[in-house]
RNA sequence: GGUUCCGUAGCUCAACCGGAUAGAGCACCUGCCUUCUAAGCAGGGGGUUGUAGGUUCAAGUCCUACCGGAAUCACCA
């Protein structure tokens, strides 16, 4: 596997630094951002207080150094001292070739190997998935992806609600719809019937009845309560309904994230780990880290240092239910013991920060986990127009089948205005309109920095013009179509050699993919990501509409060399959209 | 009110330990399909990076204050 040019830049630039007694890292070579040369070095800048010279002086002894290294076709001083750098031809043609070589297009596997687990989706049982589970979905599912390209190992986990008092709502309301169930009187205990007493739609009508009567009215609220507490005593008729409840629910969901394209090594959820939950409330009791406050029981998580209050950790709370801050604890610890992992990943939105950082300081303060390995992946949330909570127009959330059924329409209808794909049947039709929507939706959401919120607006989700999923698909389509036609052709891949800009530029692009995949994962940020697979296809369309590949007055060397770019740009644009959870059609 | 995050072109968003003339897309204007998919390419206009100070050779980026928005502030998840 050859060094990246950046790399092969950098080891010059740093041996001349430190000939020059000056500190070598400061003799980084970064990607430039003004004029013709793709790599520049600011070190002689930062350097100047150190050697007590001018920056442009420093700066003209480093250039000095570098003069006829083969490596390096022109390094020249600009403004206050920055330092351009133009490789040398054979080195871009050294890596376009290595890269073409390399199954995975020049990505390589992480310095340092770890076990993750990723817990993301984190549905509600009884409530659909909408707009708002996109996010979390599609950027966790990217994270799991990513993660496991670069040589993790990686389990990944839905987390399903399963266990508070949304259950409460559920069977109170249940029972009052059909008080004469089986599963509400307390003589019964076991001979409950296999099927469901309800549907996924009968779920999601009765939760937002129970919920909203209980804002309103505390003895509803405080029914809804108790039957949580007894659910979660074990009551045997409460236990019966929360198993179908759980089934319905993941049949349900099983089919929007499949239709996402988003999947998960478990299904656990909340419920799942309750057996634990006893034990280890008790022995966090007997290690004297938990103390009684107004009837709940709870552990202390503030510090000194804080600026904030952080208000306790609440385990038990005075009705004597376990709360989300519980099952998150006691689920670290299965995870520990079943898995355990050196990091685990919750990719939440950032409403819910203070509760991550009690359960992560509980969990390093109790001995559960190390504080380090627990991290908040948090994102915005999804606002409308107006800047608030996005909301359709009837005062609801949109539901995610009807924002992917959109996109499925609006890439059909885009499909034949466009007059394309005429001689596909109506299969690969609906099968490429299917391909493009989902593009168009998961590029849109992942391109933008995960922690800030961004303004829902259903036209950017369904348009296929300019920096979007599509616009991806479509390059990767044009690329399949030219080694189609290659091939009947008889043209066969050759050695590169990138000679004009087009040809030159794509190569640097190339090349920094691996770059691009590590600071993706540092960050957690799969929008880095994003931005290099928009600017490969970037250039290669500007590559494809300067430099004919197959016409007829093209030398047969030329041709192989630039069929043999593009296909090593389709390779990388696949594993790329592929790491972002996006599928390319063969043609569009 | 306390805390955290955010404020960049008309709109939606980028900007890699602080680096040159702040970049893309959409929208608008001008060119380019008798040869590889025009969902494309080339070019143009559009900015006091919320405001005022400070640190630095250098600030969208770091610090302080203020203005505006969002989230959150113990028994919901």
């Amino acid at each position: 596997m050859s060094s990246s040019i950046l790399q092969i830049l950098n080891g010059h630039v740093q041996v001349a630094f430190e000939a020059l007694d000056l500190p070598v890292e400061l003799g980084r070579v970064v990607v430039g951002s003004k004029g013709d040369a793709p790599f520049q070095c600011n070190g002689a800048l930062a350097a100047a207080k150190i050697a007590k010279k001018s920056p442009r002086d420093i700066a003209a002894s480093v250039v000095e150094k570098l003069a006829g290294n083969p490596d390096i076709e022109s390094a020249e001083i600009g403004g206050p001292g920055f330092i351009n750098l133009v490789p040398a031809a054979h080195v871009l043609k050294a890596r376009a070739n290595g890269l073409a070589q390399s199954e995975m297009t020049g990505a390589r596997p992480a310095d340092k190997i770890q076990k993750f687990v990723v817990d993301f989706g984190g549905p509600n049982v009884a409530k659909p998935m909408h707009v708002g589970h996109l996010r979390s979905s599609v950027i966790g599912d990217s994270l799991q992806r990513l993660l496991r390209f670069r040589g993790h190992s990686v389990v990944s986990d839905i987390h399903l609600g399963d266990w508070g008092l949304q259950m409460g709502h559920l069977i109170t309301e249940l029972q009052e719809e059909q008080p004469d169930l089986m599963y509400f009187d307390k003589d019964i205990v076991d001979g409950y019937p296999a099927e469901p007493p309800v549907t996924i739609d009968d779920l999601a009508r009765l939760y937002p009845l129970a919920s909203g009567k209980a804002k309103e009215d505390a003895e509803r609220m405080q029914r809804s309560r108790t039957a949580t507490a007894e659910l979660q005593g074990g009551r045997a008729g409460y236990r019966a309904l929360l198993d179908h409840f759980i089934k319905v629910s993941i049949a349900a969901l099983k089919t929007d994230f499949g239709a996402l394209g988003v999947y998960f090594d478990l299904w656990k959820g909340e419920a799942a780990v309750d057996p634990l939950i006893g034990p280890m409330v008790e022995k966090f009791k007997q290690d004297g880290f938990t103390e009684e406050s107004e009837g709940a029981l709870i552990i202390r998580v503030d510090e000194e240092t804080d600026k904030k209050e952080l208000p306790p950790l609440i385990l038990i709370s005075r009705a004597g239910a376990a709360l989300y801050a519980t099952t998150d604890l006691a689920t670290i610890q299965d995870r520990r013991d079943s898995i355990n992992p050196d990091t685990i990943l919750y990719v939440v939105d950032f409403g819910q920060s203070s509760h991550f950082e009690q359960v992560y300081r509980a969990a390093g303060k109790t001995g559960l986990f190390p504080r380090e390995g627990l991290e908040h992946i948090k994102f915005g949330t999804v606002n409308g127009k107006d800047g608030k909570r996005f909301r359709t127009r009837a005062g609801g959330v949109m539901r995610l089948s009807d924002l992917l059924s959109q996109a499925n329409e609006a890439a059909a209808s885009r499909l034949s205005e466009a007059g394309l794909a005429k001689d596909m049947d109506a299969e690969e039709r609906a099968e490429v309109a299917r391909m493009v929507g989902l593009a168009a939706i998961k590029f849109s959401d992942l391109q933008n920095v995960r922690t800030t919120n961004y303004i829902f607006d259903l036209e950017r989700f369904t348009s296929f013009e300019g920096k979007t999923g599509p616009y991806l698909l479509y390059a990767s389509v044009r690329i399949k179509s030219l080694l189609r036609k290659a091939d009947n052709l008889g043209v066969e891949l050759g050695e590169i050699c990138p000679d004009s800009e087009a040809e030159k530029k794509l190569v640097l692009t190339l090349d920094s993919f691996n770059r691009a995949l590590a600071q993706a994962e540092a960050k957690r940020m799969p929008h880095i990501l994003c931005e290099h697979v928009y600017n490969l296809a970037q250039a290669f369309s500007k590559f494809y509409a300067d430099c004919p590949v197959l016409a007829s007055d093209i030398a047969d060397d030329v041709k192989s060399s630039r069929l043999a770019l593009a296909e090593l740009t389709l390779r990388q644009l696949i594993l790329g959209l592929g790491i972002l959870g996006i599928e390319t059609p063969e043609r569009m």
